[in-house]
RNA sequence: GGGGGCAUAGCUCAGUUGGUUAGAGCGCAUGCGUCACAAGCAUGAGGUCGCAGGUUCGAAUCCCGCUGUCCCCACCA
């Protein structure tokens, strides 16, 4: 009874089982080990409001790949995972719920209970992502799961916010900040999004208090006039000089307000005067502080118009809008209006516009903080893959100001800041007082509001490994080694885990950044719900396997670019499992007797090359050896996808092509030592090509791993291979590829003259004596790859036969006589074409080695290989034209 | 307004520090049911590497400019 591999690849049949198996074993457990080097990747985590999709799948895969690559290498590998609260995302999509289901507000279901919905939430869908990561490969430690709102992960919330608080780095103020009227809450700078829209500037004028013309001030928003408290021009416009320290009125509402002069006017811009608002924008905010001016309101936090905006009060602000400027131009204030193109603001989450809105808030004072996350990327501690991404990085923190950080929600860690009713003290601290520190009344409310959610995944390289507690698990994993994320998030996380960690860890919390790009649909578009061409990892991994998919996902992509996702390259990928697995059947199929029993196979344990091997072993050994170099190098740079490349190639071209082929007659042979040296490095090979898969493809690896002899173990924890001095044959390859290179000429000349693979053919082979060594070993190879029934080995052209197709290889001339299928006019312009490409060669190299410069400047060896190109060229082209002559003949 | 990416075969994309005849997958053409694999095998066609300069003995690769295209950032006078 055969013990092998299904007949058919199917990954279905195996890669739940595969991953039980990991699971269950700890495999993917960090442990510690004091005789390892850590290697820690924390999972960015993902938000709990919904499935994963493509871009987590790449994500994780990156992550994946890197994390069984340094475990094979012999690391303490973690792979941290968990998952993100997702304040805003979360807190909408559990409102829409009950709202959809019973009809309810979530103020009408209370906090408490909508909390408890909440939680809800998070339970079921919290465990469906991490189903969908199992899915995928991820070998991460599940033990060490991880929430952004569980117990380790609030308090390091509350210790940081605490000592933020202390050191006067978080501060509650009234001031501008980005108001959503949907979300109803405040958000950051990085959670607006600015797109360019067609809007128009209304020119209105504000007529002096005196009668007289008084000023035309270009405006977006006119509804924002009522809470106008002057006019600013710039100190040295002659324009406006005769109206400073006048009063002009506001239209319509028997208003008076003052022009000022101040620097913020642009002359260049609009009509160089400025209203100011300071409650509905940022710079005139800033205005009104410098001239002590009042600071009015006339939006609510709904958007609507307030008591101020008298008549229009309850009106939204676009209603309002309207309106107000038919109004205003009825009554003739509007002196003209001009098409704009104008950067608005969204929100992130439901891209609603931004309002600008003065409000009391809790910020971050950020000045301090940017600095040494700066530095730590000037001076290396921290660096960027691909480096372009740095100056992302570096922009956004060069320009950052002050993080506003509550949020008007009730999903996500509350404010540890406590009010005294009694006497208006501020407390801040882990648990709430009972009575006031300062006061001592004891009627003590918590703040209201929440955390932005990106205070807390800030906090994630070291909240997760124990902070605030001095844990063993931070001491060995923390800093972490690479962090995997898409460009799309630099500046939303990766800038402030960096200076969250160096505030309170002083130390980077990884020291590479591995970015990303996107995945796009096949027509190179973002995928998104809205247009509805999102694909869903779990339907490809269930046409296709899961490994497919990674494989998809790693190679074929430069880092940091889009990748685009199309089922031509995932069938290819699907493919090349499937031929991985043919070839792994054969193998296995070959070391076995009929009864399933192991056949003997040699013992390699004092090194490969102690064994007899053939021409073909040494060749397939240095193909091998050098590809682990290559691979092992390109993982060392990140290049996934070229290591990726390499290993495909090594596999498909190398293996398969050309080493089992040539391995086969030995197999079926009669020389029982040599066919178990044939054994031994066909196993040797395929091991160590599984093992530097085994990143990409874990499942199948690790299911054919389990078929080999000799193993023991799980693949997952098999040594990466290393190079070997000793495998390196230059000798046996460049046989080999003589041989090879014979072997293509003869398969072509088959196919030129159709003599289909099982007409039998004999070929003549005359070599320039000095390759007549090397050519004896190599005939049998040439024999049975070229489907000769017989080598003839000439020494002297008059031996030649008359009715030939040639070729000539490396100083080997082949002739195959083809008697009655010999067609002249084919054969002429078979000959007749490779002594152009010849003639243009020679002419390239001539050229090249008839510059002074060239010869005297380009290293030794460049112009040697170029010398011997040369020679080997004319000698070539030499006999090819010998053979076009007598073709010609015969036309 | 500021910054960045990309432009290579019909399509989607690779191409590490400049150095053989610029590669892959898919597609295309021809042949092949050969006992691991038709999700395969063999052979082949197909590219003046966006345009114009420069550096160099040598440029797809480095520099400058241009064109096209995509993206990011930017407090809406």
């Amino acid at each position: 009874m055969a013990n092998n591999l299904e007949k058919n690849y199917d990954p279905k049949g195996f890669e739940d089982r595969i991953y039980k198996m990991w699971e269950e074993s700890g495999a993917f457990r960090g442990t510690r080990d004091p005789n390892k080097k850590p290697f820690t990747i924390v999972m960015p985590p993902p938000n709990i409001t919904g499935q994963l999709h493509m871009g987590h799948a790449l994500d994780h895969t990156l992550q994946d790949v890197l994390t069984r690559w340094k475990r094979m290498q012999g690391f303490d590998a973690l792979w941290l995972p968990g998952s993100d609260h997702a304040s805003i995302a979360t807190e909408v999509k559990v409102a829409d719920k009950i709202r959809t289901e019973e009809g309810k507000t979530k103020e009408e279901i209370g906090r408490e209970e909508f909390l408890r919905r909440a939680w809800e939430w998070k339970a079921t869908y919290g465990g469906m992502i991490t189903d969908q990561c199992r899915k995928l490969g991820d070998s991460c430690d599940w033990e060490r799961e991880r929430f952004t709102m569980d117990e380790g992960c609030n308090r390091a919330v509350t210790e940081f916010f605490i000592r933020l608080y202390e050191k006067g780095l978080i501060y509650k103020g009234n001031r501008i900040i980005n108001w959503c009227p949907s979300c109803g809450t405040s958000l950051s700078d990085a959670e607006v999004e600015h797109e360019d829209k067609n809007a128009k500037y209304y020119y209105i004028r504000y007529p002096g208090e005196d009668g007289g013309e008084g000023i035309v001030v270009a405006t977006s928003r006119p509804e924002t006039m009522f809470a106008d408290v002057a006019i600013a021009v710039h100190p040295e416009d002659e324009r406006y000089r005769h109206l400073v320290g006048k009063n002009v009125m506001l239209p319509l509402t028997g208003r008076a307000i003052p022009v000022i002069t101040d620097s913020y006017p642009d002359r260049t811009k609009g009509t160089g005067a400025v209203k100011i608002t300071p409650a509905h924008d940022p710079n005139d905010f800033e205005v009104g502080l410098r001239h002590g001016l009042e600071q009015p309101k006339c939006i609510d936090e709904t958007a609507k118009m307030t008591a101020l905006a008298g008549p229009y009060e309850g009106m939204d602000r676009y209603v309002c809008r309207k309106a107000w400027l038919s109004d205003l131009k009825e009554a003739g204030f509007v002196v003209k209006e001009e098409d704009m193109v104008i950067p608005l603001g969204g929100c992130y989450r439901c891209s609603d516009v931004i309002e600008p809105m003065l409000s009391e808030q809790w910020f971050v004072r950020m000045e301090e903080l940017a600095k040494p996350a700066i530095e730590a990327a000037k001076n290396g501690d921290l660096s960027h893959v691909p480096e372009r991404f740095e100056k992302i990085y570096l922009h956004w923190l060069e320009e950052i100001r002050d993080w506003c950080i509550s949020r008007q929600l009730w999903w996500g860690h509350r404010i540890p800041a406590y009010y005294c009713k009694d006497c208006g003290e501020i407390i801040v601290a882990a648990t709430a007082p009972t009575v006031c520190t300062t006061c001592s009344g004891s009627h003590i409310v918590q703040d209201e509001d929440v955390l932005d959610t990106w205070f807390s995944s800030g906090l994630w390289p070291f909240s997760t490994l124990g902070w605030p507690d001095n844990t063993e698990d931070l001491a060995y994993y923390y800093p972490t080694d690479v962090l995997v994320t898409g460009y799309d998030i630099i500046f939303f996380w990766v800038v402030r885990m960096v200076f969250s960690a160096l505030e309170v860890m002083g130390e980077v919390p990884f020291h590479h950044v591995y970015v990303h790009g996107l995945v796009r649909d096949g027509e190179g578009r973002k995928m998104s719900k809205s247009l509805g061409n999102g694909v869903d990892p779990l339907e490809i991994i269930d046409q296709y396997g899961a490994d497919a998919l990674r494989f998809m996902l790693t190679t074929g992509i430069s880092p940091g670019s889009d990748l685009r996702f199309t089922h031509d390259r995932l069938e290819s990928c699907r493919n090349f499992a499937n031929k991985l697995w043919n070839a792994s059947r054969f193998v296995i199929m070959n070391l076995q007797d009929e009864d399933g029993e192991f056949l003997e196979i040699a013992d390699i344990s004092a090194g490969i090359t102690q064994l007899a091997l053939r021409e073909e072993d040494k060749w397939m050994l240095a193909k091998a050896n050098d590809a682990v170099s290559e691979i092992t190098a390109h993982m060392d740079r990140y290049d996934l996808a070229l290591a990726g490349q390499r290993v495909y190639e090594l596999i498909w071209n190398e293996y398969c092509d050309w080493y089992i082929e040539l391995v086969k007659p030995r197999l079926y042979g009669d020389d029982e030592v040599d066919k178990k040296v044939a054994r031994a490095v066909l196993i040797k090979i395929l091991s160590d090509m599984l093992a530097m898969l085994h990143p990409f493809m874990p499942y199948i690896t690790e299911e054919i791993y389990g078929f080999l002899p000799n193993t023991d173990g799980m693949l997952i924890r098999a040594d990466w291979p290393i190079y070997d001095k000793a495998a390196d044959f230059p000798d046996a390859v460049e046989k080999m590829e003589l041989a090879m290179a014979i072997i293509r000429s003869i398969r072509n000349i088959r196919a030129e003259a159709d003599a289909g693979p099982s007409r039998k053919l004999r070929a003549v082979i005359l070599p320039e004596a000095k390759k007549k060594a090397m050519l004896e070993p190599i005939l049998g190879y040439v024999k049975h790859l070229g489907n000769l029934t017989e080598i003839t080995v000439i020494e002297d052209k008059a031996e030649v036969p008359e009715e030939v197709m040639s070729a000539v290889v490396d100083g080997v001339e082949i002739f195959i006589p083809l008697d009655d299928l010999l067609d002249y006019p084919t054969e002429f312009a078979r000959l007749k074409k490779e002594e152009a490409r010849l003639e243009g060669d020679i002419q390239r190299l001539i050229g090249k080695l008839e510059n002074p410069g060239f010869v005297g400047k380009a290293p030794e060896q460049v112009v040697a290989i170029e010398r011997d190109k040369l020679a080997q060229n004319k000698e070539t082209l030499e006999k090819i034209k010998e053979r076009i002559v007598i073709v010609e003949k015969k036309l």
